[in-house]
DNA sequence: CCTCGACCGCCT
DNA sequence: GGCGGTCGAG
């Protein structure tokens, strides 16, 4: 039995081995997707389960996937009252919306070929690969995956998803609003033949529909594009975040935003050139963009990773946390860095960082990072934390238990620490025999050129120079 | 250079 | 006490 084309929908066929939506989405790369559920009750395997929302800066798009087709609609906002799209302008809509999902999904990469490659490469990769499928890298607006990753330090999934959504409903105006998928459900068998009334067409919304949706319905959402670094920049922004909750990070965002948009000032009311700057980081070596990046206030080594990987196409960078730093550990043959503190943690030293960092890009090549996101969306805290809901053969209750079985190397109980303050060091301190290989730095041009570099590098020119002598 | 504590808020 | 860190002082 196959899955009829849900109303006001267009389907693009996809295997799932190529994109899995319900992992992608959720698994910490992009936090402003809103997912519902399409039924209360089972669902046909051949059937989407969920609707997944995104709004853009001129659109909503809209998007359901069965097992082998993705089906994309595009919800637009009111226009003239009175203008009704004609077809040809439907069906730009609808290319547009089409060339947008290629480009966010990468869809040209062939993900199947490089699982492939990594399972060849690395018998760890190869032991769950099957359990993780269509795990690939989102290429996102870099803008929006900065300021979302400067409020990603010391935070969850959970809460930085309610930071981005409150941020985009105080900073950026509202750009149209909708009602809630219909369930499956909701009507009688016969919805799952022809799925959903809602207006998901490439039609905007009448007026009078809005309206009287925005009296009737209650669970109607309102969508709001991501702000603008002009909108976060003003010094009123800081204490404004303080007081929706961001902690710490409130001052982060609105320097970042400040330093972007006083580099970059918008020559026009509608300009983007702020925005546009940082695209161009995509044009630059792995190592100048990092730089760039890390002249930003809140911007550290991990968070300037995270987004030279998932918005600047540094496809081979590896971002570091304390998941993949144990499981380096653990797997990898990373050493613990030989200090550990009184509760068992071990500190994330930069000489650690680039240790993991190097090692890891050594084991995947070249699109290191991309493997490196299967693993981290492999690790069961957090679905079971966030409540991801991919469906996963074997039940696991931790990263170690996706790897038992394995051909794992030997593992030996690495040296006490000169002063280990008399507590007991936990497993994950174990490290295994294997010699841990040099590092070999990569790549990385230097500027030389104070007056070639933006006011937002100039900033933190002493960080930069502390770096910089690094290599 | 490197190490360390503080930092917001929300959750266990 | 912990969390997918970063900053600034020592």
């Amino acid at each position: 039995m196959s899955c009829p084309i849900p109303a006001g929908f267009h389907a693009l066929p996809l295997p799932i081995v190529q994109l899995s939506l319900a992992a992608v989405l959720k698994c910490g790369q992009s936090f402003r997707w809103s997912i519902f559920p399409l039924s209360s009750g089972p669902v046909p395997p051949s059937h989407p389960t969920h609707e997944y929302r995104l709004c853009l800066r001129d659109r909503v798009v809209c998007l359901r996937q069965s097992p082998d087709t993705l089906y994309y609609s595009t919800v637009l906002p009111t226009r003239d009252q009175h203008a009704s799209s004609t077809i040809f302008e439907e069906e730009k809509v609808r290319k547009e919306t089409l060339d947008w999902i290629r480009d966010y999904f990468q869809l040209d990469v062939d993900l199947l070929h490089l699982y492939n490659d990594w399972s060849q490469r690395d018998p760890v990769f190869k032991s769950f690969r099957d359990r993780f499928e269509g795990i690939r890298m989102l290429r996102q607006d870099p803008w929006e995956n900065l300021i979302s990753f400067i409020c990603s330090s010391n935070n969850n999934i959970s809460r930085i998803t309610k930071m981005v959504t409150s941020l985009c409903e105080h900073f950026s105006p509202p750009l149209l609003s909708l009602p809630p998928p219909e369930l499956y459900s909701d009507s009688s068998a016969s919805s799952l033949l022809s799925p959903p009334a809602t207006p998901l067409s490439e039609r905007p919304l009448s007026q009078s529909q809005q309206q009287e949706d925005m009296s009737t319905e209650r669970s109607l959402r309102t969508y709001h594009p991501f702000p603008s670094p002009a909108a976060l920049a003003s010094s009123s922004v800081a204490s404004i975040l303080r007081s929706l909750g961001f902690g710490y990070r409130a001052e982060y965002v609105q320097k970042t935003a400040q330093m972007l948009s006083e580099a970059h000032p918008p020559k026009s009311e509608d300009d983007d050139s702020a925005e546009r700057y940082l695209r161009t980081l995509r044009d630059m070596s792995t190592g100048e963009a990092r730089e760039a990046l890390l002249g930003f206030m809140g911007v550290g080594r991990k968070v300037a990773d995270c987004v030279l990987l998932m918005s600047l196409d540094k496809k081979e960078v590896v971002p570091v946390d304390t998941h993949v730093h144990q499981i380096a550990m653990r797997y990898y043959g990373v050493s613990s860095g030989s200090k550990a503190r009184s509760n068992g943690k071990i500190p994330m030293t930069p000489k650690i960082y680039d240790q993991v960092n190097a090692k890891l890009a050594e084991v995947w090549g070249d699109y290191a990072g991309w493997a490196h996101s299967v693993l981290f969306t492999a690790d069961l805290k957090s679905f079971s934390t966030y409540g991801l809901d991919i469906p996963t053969p074997v039940p696991a209750s931790s990263v170690s238990d996706l790897f038992t079985g394995l051909p794992t190397p030997p593992i030996t109980p690495s040296p006490s620490p000169t002063k280990s303050r008399g507590k007991r060091r936990k497993a994950a301190v174990l490290v295994p025999e294997t010699s841990i290989s040099a590092k070999e730095e990569s790549t990385d041009e230097i500027i030389q050129d104070d007056s070639s570099l933006s006011l937002a590098e100039r900033v933190k020119k002493r960080r930069r120079v502390t770096i910089l002598a690094k290599r």
